[in-house]
DNA sequence: CGTTCCATTGGCGGATCCGCCAATAGACTT
DNA sequence: AAGTCTATTGGCGGATCCGCCAATGGAACG
């Protein structure tokens, strides 16, 4: 009963990213194969939520920096109207705070752009089929440094102050608290981020992901 | 006398860039215009100065960013090489201080990865032709901001240091100068930064790009 | 209901920071 | 030769930081 051997059908993708040539790239790598289609484009997170419920993709390869909304908020917000959509993150940062939101935020694998063009493919057949993608490299990174860290929502906001010259004094004001907590604050950033004053902190920040420039 | 309307020569490029996907979107890109041949590619710097020797291409497609020697050093030893070899940094930073640094190591232009695929031809050819390529938003950014800014080697190594969380009084030991020195440092690099004090300084850092991750 | 985490606040004290004053010497530019 | 930039150092003092002590209330999880 089984019918003739019939191509099974193309894994239909979406390809967002804010970079044309890029995306050029990689649906010209993908034409190769022919096991992969690209169903659409786009470039900023919005159009990839709007394309995303037009085509209904089997994958979305996503991109982290962006204009306007990021990835990982794109993917949050896709996730949240369609769990069951299959998303492969495929950026350029391999910082610690990216790999780990994206991964909480849903994305079944994350691969950096130096990936090779063939690797591209297997990855994708691999989100497809269901399972996750993940480099040894960035498994070890993840596990080995992930114990203390990641700030409270707090202490992100005391953080961010800090980045800008405020004073414990000032924080507190700003946040409503007293000195003094801020203060406390202040130590326990210094010591998640295991930073000897909040110069370091702050130098540690832009390093692990969690500040931006 | 003229010969008959022949096609002109190919201008001859190199690309240059550690994604791979990124690089068969350039020459995908470049391969519908037939005014243009890849002649070849390279995925780090020292590679991109054999093949250059090589190949001797009209115009190199430099990126910035890239594993071992990065993209500005690259430049600088092929053009100290050879002073002719015409440059155009396509990267993703749009960081002021890469700006800058490509622009004074001799890069014939400067665009970042969200050009258009039609911009990207013209901008090369304008480059072949002898010209130069800068979008007014960097040139905006690297007039307004460019007073004070740009700190001295000394300045550079104090910022370092401070960035790793050692006081005014170890960078001094470090650098074998006294603690005054070192504050004195700190302080023109406060002014220089807009910075009200070394947590500042170091965000500004990050920021302008002269810090990386 | 107990445990854990988070946010909050207090006091004390020594270490560190940063601003303002001023000065010298060498290197480089014009 | 004059002027500019860079690196260097000194003193003084108030502002700020960070560590160590301890404690409370609420939310979340099991």
């Amino acid at each position: 009963m089984t019918a003739p051997a019939s191509p099974p059908a193309p894994i239909r993708l979406l390809l967002v990213d804010d970079h044309p040539v890029m995306r050029a790239g990689m649906a010209n790598v993908l034409a190769m194969d022919s096991g992969f289609e690209v169903v659409a484009q786009a470039d900023d997170g919005e159009s990839a939520l709007v394309l995303w419920r037009q085509h209904r993709p089997d994958v979305t390869l996503l991109d982290i920096s962006m204009g306007g909304i990021d990835g990982i908020d794109t993917m949050r917000r896709l996730r949240q109207d369609h769990p069951a959509a299959r998303v492969l993150i495929l950026t350029s940062s391999d910082a610690n705070e990216d790999v780990r939101l994206a991964l909480k935020a849903g994305a079944c694998g994350y691969v950096t752009k130096n990936i090779r063009a063939s690797e591209l493919g297997d990855s994708i057949r691999t989100i497809h089929a269901g399972g996750r993608i993940l480099s040894e490299e960035l498994k070890r990174k993840l596990t080995e440094d992930d114990g203390s860290r990641h700030l409270t929502p707090r202490e992100m906001e005391v953080l961010g102050l800090v980045r800008q010259g405020f004073t414990n004094d000032e924080i507190g004001r700003l946040l409503g608290i007293s000195e003094r907590t801020a203060r406390a604050h202040m130590g326990t950033i210094l010591e998640k981020l295991n930073a000897s004053d909040r110069a370091a902190a702050v130098a540690r920040g832009f390093e692990t992901g969690i500040l931006k420039a």
